[in-house]
DNA sequence: TAGCTAAGTCTTGAAATGGAACTGAGTCAA
DNA sequence: TTGACTCAGTTCCATTTCAAGACTTAGCTA
């Protein structure tokens, strides 16, 4: 199978990977979620080949995942920002992060601390059921196509 | 910056994403998810080349993603099974599924429905705060480096 | 006029991928 | 006991993608 041919996968794993599940998307985003914008400050910050950032954020900005907005005229200057369907990657990422703070942690600690604004805590995402509320165990979960879909 | 410079990141997505962060890595854990262990399965449901799938499998192992188990002698054959530390990724693969489902699910609904047999309802995740309980919005979150880490 | 900035494009060699054929250890059926 | 088959890889080659750095364009600044 081809990288390309994910997108017409039935699966919204493959599909979610067809946008953002190669190498250096993730960490362009990640600089997004932490409010960088500029094309030299992603370049900069990642350390990644010009003609591959180019790339990964057109994609992203035809994906509608970030939009391109001009900054300034003469000469015309853009910034890349997330879109809602860009902050809806936010639990994906988080989850993630968490996954690092858990199995590779130093031992100082994770390097970075979130806060929650809304309670004042400093926090982790947790993962819950839409319907009971309980934190969600893999084993726990059953599996089954959609006819329909 | 180069692809295996990523682990030694302070960054735990960094570090996160040098384990699972290339092409078809997190496809092969989709498989594991689905209860697939075998060589020749994970070769045929995702099409993959033999030897990117031998060098995927065997860093999964080397990272206690996944492990490696004898199912039978005579020929020896092995399978691979997640370990706890391949589960915790659950809440990563699940979080990218929602977004494929929200945003790339067909008229028909998404291609699979998840059952949380605690309660017997089909569910969605969500991603809440350790804290308070309440589901986590980006925009809520303040970040700051961990002095210490 | 020279130098600077932002946001790219171009070039070139190195690395990763896809596709298909091949290998090896053992089983099975005739 | 020969031939076909299975699983889990390994090998080879052409194609694609990537890393690194030089170059370009449009306008600003001193």
């Amino acid at each position: 199978m081809r990288w390309n041919e994910l997108r017409s996968e039935k699966c919204s794993l493959a599909r979610t990977l067809s946008v953002i599940g190669d190498r250096w998307t993730l960490l362009v985003l990640r600089e997004a979620f932490l409010r960088v914008r500029r094309f030299e400050d992603f370049q900069k910050n990642l350390g990644i080949a010009r003609r591959v950032l180019t790339e990964r954020l057109a994609h992203l900005v035809e994906e509608s995942v970030l939009e391109k907005h001009a900054y300034q005229e003469r000469p015309v200057r853009h910034e890349y920002r997330l879109t809602q369907k860009g902050l809806d990657l936010y639990p994906a990422l988080m989850a993630m992060v968490n996954w690092g703070d858990r199995h590779y942690a130093d031992a100082d600690g994770p390097p970075l601390v979130h806060t929650h604004k809304s309670c004042g805590h400093d926090f982790h995402t947790v993962t819950t059921c839409s319907e009971c509320g309980e934190v969600v165990d893999p084993r726990a979960v059953r599996v089954r196509h959609n006819i329909a879909g």
